[in-house]
DNA sequence: ATAATGCCTTCCGTAACGTCAAGGTCAATG
DNA sequence: CATTGACCTTGACGTTACGGAAGGCATTAT
């Protein structure tokens, strides 16, 4: 049995676009080209072809799926188990989107009176303010008082959606810590990761930003039982995983 | 306070490329052009910045978020809500994928035997076999009994491969229909997708289709007691439904 | 013979940027 | 003061898996 594009199309419920497609990226060559250039496919192809949907059907890329029908003794099975892994992560990461956004619409319709969060929120305020104190003098002496009052205000002052995404940062930093901790090494991407959404996270209090004064914080989150206790809420120890990637981040070591 | 594109990349975590294409698909207006041509940004468009990041992090598209902070006056909860749906859906079909991969997996170790579904799957073709026979003399005329001898030989050498394929197929006419049952319109896509697949399913048990012998099986899907009870598993008048829409399918009417 | 399909190649478009490449601008340093 | 190095600009290509359209032969049906 030979077929032309729109025959193969039809069988298997594909556009000839796609067939043409999969002959371009050598994923699927027709048995033959006719003397008028036509693609012609046999019984093979078509065997062929029903693999490659199989495996498309379970959201494997086409790259994926051309190293494993273009030799036989591939470990399908391994293939699978590493797709099973991408699919499961991406599932972790809808998730935690959906997670957000439900919160957002909940924040939206006030039925998070967020008095619990925006007291840990005040209380960050003004150990980061402490911090800038003990560390600023230099920004002080830099930009004068009144920069260090415009920051201040800039605190006072901040939108509902800028408080949104402090708080979304906030997020953020805890779940990127909570993964990275399983690594178990503060220079992984991922601890890295947190400690530079933890600086983006800093940006909204601070004006200036100096990498010695967020080492100083990150010392600061361990020396302060109260900085410790709320990091070490999920996870022992998460405390001084953060210090240890931010002073990697920062270079900066005490 | 002023901005460049680097100064607020860092101090908002993106690149500067990402400043560039915000200012091109006029998502992030700079607040004015330096002679030389340099974006400068102010405070306000900082502002803006968070409230696009912020939206992204909850997986929206540029597009949609353009929409949201274009007017003050948009219905950001309503977007949220329609948000969610999109992303719950994505879920949903992330769950079928996932689950799919890992039947592939537990077949490829042998851990599902097979017995229960391969009965049906021979009691299917047996019942396939009476349809052509019922309705093959057409067909029989026209090709000849070595072209249907051909087609039957067809079945029985199906390779793991294809056999897998056509069980996955069956797996989503399943669950095709099973959404398109709670629209309860055979005319509808979902509904149709499904009359689509089944006819892709087909094509492993037939040499050539007939829209005739296609609308005349559904039919008996209908009529015959074990077909019906296994199409009516998990939902009373699947048969009937699934009838419905391959005769709006076929545009064959009985 | 002619009209209707069917086939071909080539190119643009998609989302959200990353990554050069070529060239102008600005601040600091020798 | 010239030069370096950091920073800025536009422009263009690459990424995924095709959809769609244009323009031009080939085959088939009437």
């Amino acid at each position: 049995m030979e077929y032309t594009v729109q025959k193969l199309g039809k069988l298997a419920g594909i556009s000839t676009r796609t067939l043409r497609y999969y002959d371009e990226i050598d994923l699927l060559k027709p048995a033959r080209v006719s003397s008028s250039g036509y693609r012609i496919y046999g019984t093979k192809e078509v065997d062929r072809l029903q693999v490659i949907l199989f495996y498309r059907e379970l959201g494997m890329s086409l790259d994926e799926i051309k190293r494993i029908v273009r030799d036989p003794l591939f470990d399908r099975k391994q293939a699978l188990i590493e797709h099973r892994m991408r699919l499961v992560d991406q599932r972790r990461q809808l998730d935690q989107l959906i997670s957000n956004v439900e919160n957002t619409i909940a924040f939206s319709e006030g039925r998070i009176t967020m008095t619990d969060k925006d007291k840990f929120v005040g209380f960050k305020q003004q150990m980061v303010h402490e911090n800038e104190q003990k560390y600023g003098e230099e920004i002080r002496e830099k930009y004068g008082d009144e920069a260090i009052d415009q920051a201040n205000q800039k605190v006072m002052d901040m939108t509902p959606e800028e408080h949104a995404r402090v708080t979304q940062l906030a997020d953020e930093i805890k779940a990127a810590l909570a993964q990275a901790m399983q690594t178990g090494d503060p220079a992984s991407d991922l601890a890295q990761k947190a400690a530079a959404l933890h600086k983006q996270w800093l940006m909204f209090y601070w004006n200036e930003y100096s990498k010695e004064a967020h080492a100083g914080l990150a010392q600061m989150y361990v020396d302060d039982e109260r900085f410790k206790a709320h990091y070490d809420q999920q996870q022992e120890g998460t405390a001084e995983f953060l210090r240890d990637a931010i002073h990697l981040f920062t270079g900066v070591k005490k």
